[in-house]
DNA sequence: GTGAAAGCGCTAACAT
DNA sequence: ATGTTAGCGCTTTCAC
């Protein structure tokens, strides 16, 4: 059924009963009732390959995973992120397409989006330090909302963060309340702008507190198990080993938790461990460890407010660049002071 | 840069200009050059919207995933299997289509993207037993690929598989081999298709050398962390505990690892582990476990695969459906046989 | 308030 | 081998 034959079965013209379905004011309304009426009793579906030709949108946007970073999609974040987004999307009839290509078609692939009308905006995911697609996507002018920060960039642009910074810092302040003054930082790697964040959070409660960081508790890595795992053991190596530990992802805190455990200590006892994006779908911790966590809900309220700035930047009602900082939630679990000295 | 501007410039009719570019035989190998030269000249894109107009044709994949299962997202098999697909659909020139939909939403989803032509066909993930999206899609016409099978299903339809059950089966014997004979099996959700499959290839390897099965050493959970930390020590508290584990996945083989270590044991030395699935991109485990595995590059293959079998389903090359069975690799890291009797 | 007609940028008969 | 002519199913002026 399509709309010719609606109409014809309606007795009026396609464009009445276009305008009657599009919500145009001009139409009368008991006629309006009529088209609604006889689009639900037959199923009338318009053909979206038509809409898009006619209108010359795409009602559609794009998310692009370099493959080099493909972990990111096995990220949780990633996963809330994109239900949140997904839900809006379908909310407003778009569709969501997702290029996952090599590292070195990245450019290519966002100006092909643009020059084929495949996408109306996209969304840039994980954004590193003076990250060259935006001002790539600025030249292209393809409207775009940026899943973080880019730190470095001049051009304005519109984004949708969580606070890391005051995550890491409060975080820190929590295990600093607790009496612990060693404590490690099991960060991601550090060209990945929450990375830098989260860092200077952790230092901002540090010198807070008249304590002079100590380089040989700030690691930077992969948010691995491995890497998680390998950070805490040369840690707890030190002479002077940490108590506590602020680390950046589910991932690498499981190996920092399976580090502490293989030493014979125990977690909440001989050392807490603070876990930032805990509790997200897959990865439930069992209420063992001392949590701290951007909470699943946020990273879902993060994709829901990015896709709605973006289809409001690609109806342009927005006015300049768009911006929202969401706050992390501080979740508590068991807690406890330092470790006892073992000396 | 459109067909008719590109043909005016050319002094051809868009029409030619169109055969020589879709590489029609019937266009003149000199008129080919030129156009494709003026065509790369100009930069030429051709409309996808008008070509999905014209041509009736979607040039869209879609994956649908359901938010109950939204961890699926997160696994690192989907990641592979998607980096695998997505080459062959931009490759081909088609977009790949994400929907996230709640789980009850997913039959009308289905049934929306066939009315409403957003997709030439869809990937089925992780079919279940007697999965009833298979005649779903069968009654509504929308060709489609199942990535695994779906037992208890007797509609015939096209699949690709890892072969689970031989997988498992000879990490079982490999184990068995070692002298291992108490080995406990830490499964996926067994209403999961390969959950099934899995379980039946180590009590095929058991049955063999004549062991008969201890429901005590065989569980089945979700595949987290926290899900195979409690398997492993549930089973490594028994009176007899097993010097063997068989796990479905890279991260409750974390878990697992972890239960391990936690009681002094090491794995490698006391306990043998093998992993399903291992040494996917981001949770590489330094070699330290006995490893089996399907391999990154298998489960790419399987993405590859898949998508090629839609593609031809699509263009209806295929007569009937179409099955494919991957063998999964065994890789073998330190091994070591059952740990000594502790009484 | 409704309709006729043109057009979005291609493809695909049907000529020639 | 190339061109002419109709569409694909909508939206959108422009008339009435």
């Amino acid at each position: 059924m399509n709309l010719k034959e609606l109409a014809t079965k309606l007795g009026l013209s396609p464009t009445t009963v276009s305008r009657a379905l599009n919500g145009y004011p001009e139409v009368n309304e008991t006629t309006r009732e009529k088209v609604l009426a006889a689009a639900r009793r037959y199923n009338y579906q318009p053909n979206t390959r038509a809409i898009r030709l006619a209108t010359g949108r795409a009602l559609a946007v794009g998310h692009v995973i370099p493959v080099a970073t493909r972990h990111e999609i096995v990220n949780p974040i990633f996963a809330d992120f994109i239900a949140g987004a997904g839900e809006v999307y379908s909310r407003n009839g778009y569709d969501m397409v997702l290029s996952v290509v090599p590292d070195d078609q990245e450019e290519q692939t966002y100006r092909a989006l643009k020059t084929r009308g495949t996408v109306d905006g996209v969304i840039v995911h994980a954004p590193r330090l003076n990250d060259p697609r935006i001002p790539l996507l600025n030249d292209i002018g393809l409207p775009f909302v940026v899943h973080g920060r880019a730190t470095g960039t001049t051009l304005p642009y519109s984004w949708v963060d969580v606070n890391n910074r005051r995550a890491f810092q409060r975080a820190a302040e929590f295990l600093l309340d607790l009496g612990h003054s060693r404590i490690g930082l099991v960060n991601g790697l550090e060209f990945m702008d929450f990375a830098i964040r989260r860092r200077t959070g952790y230092l901002d409660a540090l010198s807070a507190r008249g304590i002079a960081p100590d380089p040989q508790l700030m690691f930077q890595d992969q948010m691995t198990e491995l890497a998680g795992f390998s950070a805490a053991r040369a840690m707890l190596a030190l002479a002077v080993p940490p108590t506590g530990f602020l680390v950046a992802s589910m991932i690498s805190g499981m190996g920092v938790r399976r580090a502490v455990e293989s030493l014979g200590l125990v977690v909440g006892r001989d050392v807490s461990i603070i876990i930032h994006d805990d509790e997200l779908s897959y990865l439930p911790n069992g209420g063992e460890v001392p949590l701290f966590t951007a909470t699943r809900s946020s990273v879902r309220e993060a994709g829901r407010l990015s896709a709605e700035m973006l289809l409001s930047l690609i109806a342009r009602q927005g006015s300049g660049p768009q911006e929202h900082l969401l706050e992390a939630e501080l979740i508590i679990g068991q807690s406890t002071g330092p470790a006892p000295r073992k000396d």
